[in-house]
DNA sequence: ATATATTTGTGCGTATGTATC
DNA sequence: CGATACATACGCACAAATATA
């Protein structure tokens, strides 16, 4: 086996055992590269590794800590972002990045069934957890079927984290309720921009949701695009 | 923005516009090296950041090559690894890799509803696609609960590709049919031992579903924890 | 079948950049 | 401002798996 990997291994064992504790710092670099006698760029690729994890997360110029436990989120045909946080004793907090109106590709106007090249508004926000970045949402709204969605965002100031809610906005819509129809999971490195918003590392994967939710009368309301910080999440489905 | 980064967004674009083609092979390290003017580890990051995000595939001694869909996996309440994978036209099987008996850890006890310490046996297995690994499962059987689940087992051949049943193998328990209670799903960087027997790079992410089965009666059957390599895989939960 | 070349994987050494304290 | 600590990049060498002559 590697070196790299054995020491990552011993870094998980002196965790395990809790020599090394929750919010607790470890070593630097070229203190563990000295004491495993190895390279700094071989205890580095652990440190890499144990990260992608999710067990501890390094910030530069601070140090490598061993992180805390993950949100457990809650995911059902009608769960929403603040509940779950609450439930999990965590601050929500929302920031619109950005708003805007253009032709629908060929994959979202499928999902939304509109035409290809109708407008839609799309929207890129952040979910917080105490500040922290938990998921990167990007919803597609027919623009054309809710005229009033561009009004309906405009009034949020973008940029700043804000306490939005996201049934209330979808019901100036004029729409009462809606729910999940398909959910598409798939787990995977984030990009440069996703990794620049969620603050986390390139090489922590992300979970992508791909959701359509429809109306009572399933007609589609809006297509989402989310990535969560797989560190920061775990999903949890009930029967 | 980082050089490896923006190698690898230029990668990116030529996979998208269809200059490199799905099963195709990528130039080798030292020729993108030369091609971006950059070291072969600068490259070699970026080929490694693209094969955690799906997009290729590594192999030591043959190269670089891009990657074809993952396996859309249908995940209900009653959905079968086999049935998934004939759905996706691809030959599932199954290879046991042990079965071991000892005393349940506290963690397993609390789900099986049993005493910590109490026997459970322990079976690892790897579910195949077209005889490529998909998942490493670890299911875990409370003994004095099922006492014949150890004979169930003794007659699968280990270590070799099998048809097996997994709904058969419960009947012989006596349970006539089983579901899952509660799914929790996490996204992380495989450890060692997975990679290995998934056959998949370190830095490429797994699901890991930790699920409860009961009976009709609520009463435990089994809990599962399955590791999915991320690339090969996507989950879909409709409503 | 054997040897050789090719290609990816790992590790060491060095240097520099960047954020934090 | 300097010291500290993580991040990126270059260069060299060798190992391991595969392909090829």
């Amino acid at each position: 086996m590697a070196i790299w990997q054995n020491i990552s291994d011993t870094l998980v064992e002196e965790i395990e055992k809790g020599i090394l504790t929750p919010g607790g710092r470890l070593p630097g670099d070229v203190e563990l590269a000295t004491r495993f006698g190895v390279n700094r760029h071989t205890v580095r690729r652990a440190l890499s590794h144990l990260q992608g994890q999710g067990l501890v997360r390094s910030e530069r110029g601070r140090g490598t800590f061993v992180v805390e436990d993950a949100i457990a989120y809650r995911f059902g045909s009608q769960t929403y972002f603040e509940q779950n946080l609450l439930d999990n004793m965590r601050v929500p907090s929302r920031r619109i990045l950005s708003t805007i109106i253009y032709g629908a590709p060929t994959a979202i106007a499928l999902q939304l069934q509109i035409k290809a090249g109708s407008p839609i508004l799309t929207a890129a926000m952040l979910g917080e957890a105490d500040g922290i970045p938990v998921h990167l949402a990007r919803l597609h709204f027919p623009v054309e079927r809710f005229p009033k969605v561009e009004a309906a965002f405009a009034r949020i100031p973008v940029g700043q984290s804000s306490q939005i809610s996201l049934s209330e906005l979808i019901g100036e819509l004029g729409v009462k309720s809606f729910r999940r129809k398909t959910a598409r999971i798939k787990c995977r490195l984030p990009d440069a921009e996703e990794a620049r918003y969620l603050k986390m590392a390139a090489q922590d994967p992300v979970f992508q949701l791909e959701i359509l939710n429809i109306s009572d009368s399933d007609m589609p309301i809006f297509y989402g695009v989310t990535s969560y910080c797989g560190s920061r999440v775990e999903f949890i489905l009930d029967y």
